[in-house]
DNA sequence: GTGGATATGTAACAAAAGATACGTGTCGTC
DNA sequence: GACGACACGTATCTTTTGTTACATATCCAC
């Protein structure tokens, strides 16, 4: 588990603002599949994940969810810095992934913070610059892609080393948008190609080379 | 016209920066329909605009187009700005929409701006927060709406207070990311529906109530 | 006014994605 | 091992979007 005295950001803060950081910021856990925060709430601090990961999403008025992003431990949430800064109620759902841990560090001072140390505001910059840049690649590849590569593209980025990845057709059409029922169409597919074997919550990687080629193949 | 010194970012700095940034910024004029950033340039500095708009787009393989927002004046292009404090090159395209100017900060100068100008600080924060919401936004339409609302949508935020957008099919189509026959089938349906008249490169709204409504209107 | 460039209308078809409706398989638990 | 909850497979149908291929219309320059 990360601590909040291992991040890099606050090694380099003064003695005063380590202090500070240590008595103001409030540790919330959450348990796995929990909500964190959800559109319209009110944002009391800076979130700042140490343990396991966070999931922002959307919600359509027909019900069909779709990842923005997923924070990690050591990064913070841009949405919340956003209305932390803006003064604006959370625009978007944000679910723990896993057994998670975060910090909320108090708006009053993190804005202090953020007024007097350089770390604070590098940390605050590159957040959202992180963000934006995921964001334009997801808007590109949405405008791009069909399902298929970009279905193609997340079993390659979210498996683990061993190409395995554990997770629900009805999750991964969460995360991409979709239905579970175009999930399976496309998995069927896969597994046709032999590109991936599958079982019941897991998908196996068979041919990592031929999956970049789907991820990678431009439209017709 | 904006002149730099108009801008509120500026007159706040101190007397020092201010004088940096006037012999140090490079105006660069651009006409309309030109090119001013292309995928995989290096950024020599901050881009501001003080006349016109900056159109920020991507390239599908295939050709197609997709605004991925606007920049007004007295906006900066945050993609530069992640360029420069990540030395990255340029993700995507630019393009002057009207005749256009812009101010070139160079990246040695903004970075000690930044460093030491909490107004700048504020601007650069302020300009990554605008970003990262309207790239949300857009993404959230994407997943959530189909063309016919997302069209209707565009009319009503780009059209001029009188109800008029002048722009042809093709570059609508280039903005929601189709072509150009998918806007015409569109716009023949709202015509039908007496939402729009057209004429030769000119939409012209006449009932803007029912264009909102088609906009709103949720999924099935 | 003629010609070329540009903008639009539209029909017909193909492909992708979404919706609906079941049937089947697997797991944990009682 | 019987049950219910959950996960998956699949077939069919509809809607939406993308493609192709022309025909027509408008504007500008000469």
């Amino acid at each position: 588990m990360v601590e909040l005295e291992q991040l890099d950001a606050f090694a380099k803060l003064s003695e005063e603002s380590r202090t500070l950081l240590s008595q103001g910021g409030i540790t919330r856990a959450c348990a796995p599949a929990t909500a964190v925060l959800n559109k319209g709430d009110a944002i009391s601090g800076a979130y700042l994940v140490l343990q396991g990961q966070l999931r922002v999403y959307t919600l359509a008025p027909n019900g069909t969810e779709a990842t923005l992003y997923f924070i990690n431990p050591g990064e913070t949430c841009v949405l919340a810095l956003n209305c932390l800064f803006n003064d604006l109620r959370y625009p978007a759902w944000v679910q723990a992934e896993e057994a998670t841990e975060v910090v909320v560090i108090p708006g009053p001072l993190y804005r202090t913070l953020f007024r007097f140390e350089p770390s604070i505001q590098e940390l605050t910059v590159s957040a959202l610059s992180v963000a934006v840049f995921r964001l334009m690649g997801e808007l590109e590849q949405l405008h791009s892609q069909r399902h298929r590569q970009r279905l193609a593209n997340f079993f390659l980025l979210h498996a683990s080393s061993d190409g395995v990845l554990r997770m629900t057709q009805q999750r991964l059409g969460n995360h991409l948008g979709t239905t579970r029922e175009v999930i399976a169409r496309l998995i069927g597919e896969f597994s046709a190609e032999a590109l991936i074997t599958t079982g019941r919550g897991v998908i196996r990687l068979r041919n990592i080379e031929g999956l970049r080629e789907v991820a990678c193949q431009s439209a017709p």
